[in-house]
DNA sequence: GTTCCGCATGAATCGATAG
DNA sequence: ACTATCGATTCATGCGGAA
């Protein structure tokens, strides 16, 4: 079971399906960005077959084998994931899942951090709730496609704190004492209104009143698109879940691919599509 | 060469040392406490022998081993790393690490994140500049002492408006016991304005004129004390640099014991920590 | 149209109890 | 001893309907 949207540039396929048995349909170095959130360690076990904590890395190795087959030399891969505590530690298997990766040939090159700024309740004797996520960036190679103009952010808190009241050695160069190399000039940045990211993400988790949950807002998958890809390219998210990636790919006319075995999310992620398809020419202003 | 200060109620003793051979010194389970920085592979090589990563983890292994001698079962070791990039790739020391030490019986109990808020908006061709550091937990014993109570922090602005006016649902209504188990008793938080936090800070990083460049900022090992520590516990920092450490936990009357093995670092912790004695009854208002 | 305000929801974890 | 299930605990946000 599968469906295809087409939308004035670009066009979606969503696959009622397991992964892995996609996957290898897909023809090799095709894809521009892989972003997804897979079911993680024992968790979702409701909706989704639990996988043992001992057991994710082998569950999770020949997906990644594909996924590295199906991605372009250029392209990039986002893997949302947090690994989970068990028996008052956390558990190794993401440590174990980058090593591995490694050895199938993909570069780990930069760990971004999401900051969950409305993080579960709870309370525990021996740890505070935990806020944060991991969102590593794998490469096949040194040289990958970033648009890092695409996501510059307004000037914040930090420069107008910063910038206020300059002081006399922070208008002229000042060489760094520390000696870490990065010579501040501060006054370069008086009255510039945008500025690059720095790689943490703060972002709220969407809690809506419908009936799937969506792994992660919006704006993450957002944030990516934009910065590892452009319009026409190839966006693959291989655990579609309630269908984020594919509709935000869409709004942004990027062309995009998703799998998801359950069907109940598979026809969630149907009704949103045909929704965008329908309110096309709003959401394209996106 | 080693210096012994004496405060009011207690005592910081720092030497002029490698760390290894002054901790076969300490006696075993006698350190409530381990919180440092240790040199980075291949940074500060100006100030330090620099470690080549590849050989980073060898290095450090018999550090810690020593560490695990001389902490309490009920202590806790916070270790802040982060690991280097390298060929256009986060090196993967700081992963091999986690998984010897759990050899060694270390229990990985939880990664804080910092948050470097004010960290400047640099950019490379193929990353953002790095704003967080990982802020390893790690115990000997599942149980452990943590005092929560004294780093909780105010309740955020949303309570006023929420608590305002509580309907009558709010008042009444049972814990949900189907799902996910969370019901909520919002009559509970009527007159409550402290809340626990996150495993995230947000922290600044100091600008201070100090030639050191790893300090951490005080207010890091400072929350960490309180959270871990009693008056009169005992502080060990192995990697001392301008002894961040050991002039906190002694603002907080705690024992502290300190290692610093070049001789300019260890200068600078005497002449801090000499004048802490001199401003005692001030700073010790902390 | 906008703002305001009520409310459901969330990749959780521990400890005790039962099988 | 070892595993499975269950109750208790908790905070900040987006959403949608009302004013």
């Amino acid at each position: 079971m599968s469906r295809l949207f087409e939308f004035d540039s670009c066009v979606s396929k969503i696959f009622n399906q397991n992964c892995l048995d996609g996957l290898v349909a897909l023809e090799s170095n095709s894809i521009d960005l892989i972003i997804t959130s897979p079911p993680y360690a024992d968790q979702r076990s409701a909706t989704y077959t639990a996988i043992k904590p001992d057991h994710y890395v082998e569950w999770f190795l020949p997906i990644t084998s594909e996924l590295f087959r199906v991605l372009k030399p250029t392209g990039t891969f986002i893997l949302n994931i947090k690994e989970k505590v068990a028996n008052g530690e956390r558990h190794t298997y993401v440590l174990e899942l980058i090593l591995e990766m490694k050895k199938q040939g993909w570069l780990w090159t930069e760990e971004f951090m999401w900051h969950k700024k409305n993080c579960y309740p709870g309370k525990w004797p021996n740890r505070f709730r935990d806020s944060w996520e991991r969102l590593l960036q794998f490469n096949k190679e040194r040289k990958f496609n970033m648009y890092q103009e695409e996501v510059m952010v307004p000037v914040g808190d930090w420069a107008q704190n910063r910038l206020k009241n300059l002081s006399e050695t922070d208008k002229i160069r000042d060489p760094s004492k520390v000696g870490s190399g990065f010579g501040k000039n501060i006054s370069n940045w008086v009255g510039r209104d945008k500025a690059y990211p720095t790689n943490v993400l703060h972002l709220a988790t969407e809690c809506s009143n419908k009936s799937h949950s969506a792994a992660f807002p919006k704006s993450l998958p957002e944030w990516f698109i934009k910065l590892f890809t452009e319009k026409g390219d190839t966006v693959l998210d291989p655990f579609l879940g309630s269908g984020t990636t594919c509709l935000v790919a869409s709004s942004m006319k990027r062309n995009s691919i998703g799998f998801e075995l359950e069907e109940k999310y598979f026809n969630i992620c149907v009704e949103s599509l045909a929704q965008l398809n329908d309110s096309n020419k709003q959401l394209c202003l996106f």
